[in-house]
DNA sequence: TATTTATTTCGTCGTTTGACGAAATATAAT
DNA sequence: ATTATATTTCGTCAAACGACGAAATAAATA
């Protein structure tokens, strides 16, 4: 019961959702979600957390920065489950399209570049 | 989005889920899920409302109660899909067979009886 | 070693949530 | 027609949430 409240309260903030959306492209770090929502890096760090906590996610270290992806398919069901459902309501929206667009933007733009305009 | 955001929401709270997997077993009116949590009538209303506004539950009125059941094959696939995936991971849990248990002998006794018993 | 850089943690603030009881509503029984 | 009954709506209150900026942390670079 614990374990599926932490991923109904992870699924229950729009932005949470949208940060798995986008995700199924690929992972990102933590300054391209950030560049993406136009939120202040701590508010993004802390609804990673938040999804990292109901295992929706996984991180990754490398070099300067962290990566978040997509858990793979030995995830447990009700995650897999979660990312699936998600992924069948909302793929099609227009929100998702959206973010799918400013993200290629973003990816064509070095790191290093995206992070320092954020002077984090 | 916002029919998606609608239902995580619902979902988002435990006492909801509990009243979505109760109804697993049928039918059941206001004071009967009142008389189960122990909840004021008035708290047991409004979660039944946003259920319902989720459209995770369906109403019917009949003689003096209001009766909520889950929805028919035919509901929304996002609906369909939560329903689902709540049976499917809390339906064997300890909380779920507590619930069940104290309803079992709810539904034993007769609903004007349970009612009264709340002063409502 | 000191500094820059990316992320996280912490404290604060306004908003939302979940609980309650009182009052309102709608319906059934007298 | 009144009264009793079942549920909903409303207002209130404490707790949780989501945003922020400042400070702390950890790792790469100079």
């Amino acid at each position: 019961m614990r374990e599926f409240m932490a991923i109904t309260k992870a699924l229950s903030d729009p932005n949470r959702v949208r940060i798995l959306l986008v995700l199924r492209g690929g992972e990102l770090c933590v300054c391209q979600i950030t560049e993406l929502f136009g939120f202040a890096p701590s508010t993004v760090s802390k609804h990673l957390s938040i999804l990292h906590h109901a295992h929706l996610i996984l991180s990754r270290k490398s070099e300067r920065w962290v990566y978040y992806r997509l858990p793979e398919k030995s995830a447990p069901v009700a995650v897999r489950w979660a990312i699936e459902w998600t992924h069948q309501s909302l793929a099609k929206t227009d929100e998702a399209a959206a973010d799918a667009k400013k993200l290629k933007r973003i990816l064509q733009t070095d790191l290093a570049v995206i992070c320092r305009r954020q002077k984090c």
